[in-house]
DNA sequence: TTCTCGCGCTTGACAAATTTAGCATTGCTA
DNA sequence: TAGCAATGCTAAATTTGTCAAGCGCGAGAA
């Protein structure tokens, strides 16, 4: 049950997305050819290269290691990504969210949790 | 010129020499083919996985870290605390969420997401 | 000497990462 | 409406990591 790589896809879609890039876009900044990236964020790649990871990393404004750490790389000193707390795991799904997001997610849930808290 | 693949497979070859184990020890130890062993010892791996880097820091009980720089990766570290700050911060904001709600969240931020125009 | 065994090393094949080129769709503008 | 540009995607081609098999060499035994 979802194995990993497509967590890495899933984050970095997310990601790109939360800065509304491109592929051709994201090419353009980082070098790495849109059709690549497209792959990536499918779950096809099972081993992407660190280099590419932290060029995205740098674009994305995410920490390296959490993409190292989602493409299931030994990253020092942390917990692997099976040992993962659950809001990671949650992190990781929903990506990098911007103040305005956090702040519509926050008031989206209050919002869910009021109706069914009346049941 | 300056081969830092030469400085990765020296060093490699002499961490191995100080442990007095043969290619094939090597390979027994990490499962890391003694083929693959040499090529790498004579710096004919460009890029080589972290994954087989951090076997070897571990047999040779050498930081990790070290090999991936002598790979030329960019290095991750444990991740910091500014950033894991801003993970928690959001996370006490949004605390402990059920399957339903982590559900109920993405798919709202997607429909958030997907309202906005494309460049 | 000859046989054998372990050694480092090379070659050939295979799989997977990454790129190039191109296709289909969508939206925009004349 | 037609045309054009941008977007996501994929098939083919290229590069490169990785391994299985095998070669030649040196050191001991018999």
């Amino acid at each position: 049950m979802a194995q990993n790589t497509e967590k890495l896809g899933a984050f970095l879609a997310s990601a790109r997305s939360t800065l509304d890039m491109s592929l051709r876009a994201v090419e353009k900044e980082t070098g790495i050819s849109n059709a690549y990236l497209s792959q990536l964020e499918h779950g096809r790649i099972k081993t992407p290269s660190p280099r590419n990871l932290y060029k995205l990393a740098q674009l994305y404004r995410v920490p390296y290691e959490l993409l190292m750490d989602l493409a299931r790389y030994p990253i020092p000193k942390a917990p692997s990504a099976e040992l993962q707390a659950a809001h990671d795991t949650f992190a990781a799904r929903i990506g990098a969210v911007t103040e305005e997001e956090e702040e519509a997610l926050v008031e989206y849930l209050q919002f869910i949790r009021s109706r069914r808290r009346r049941r």
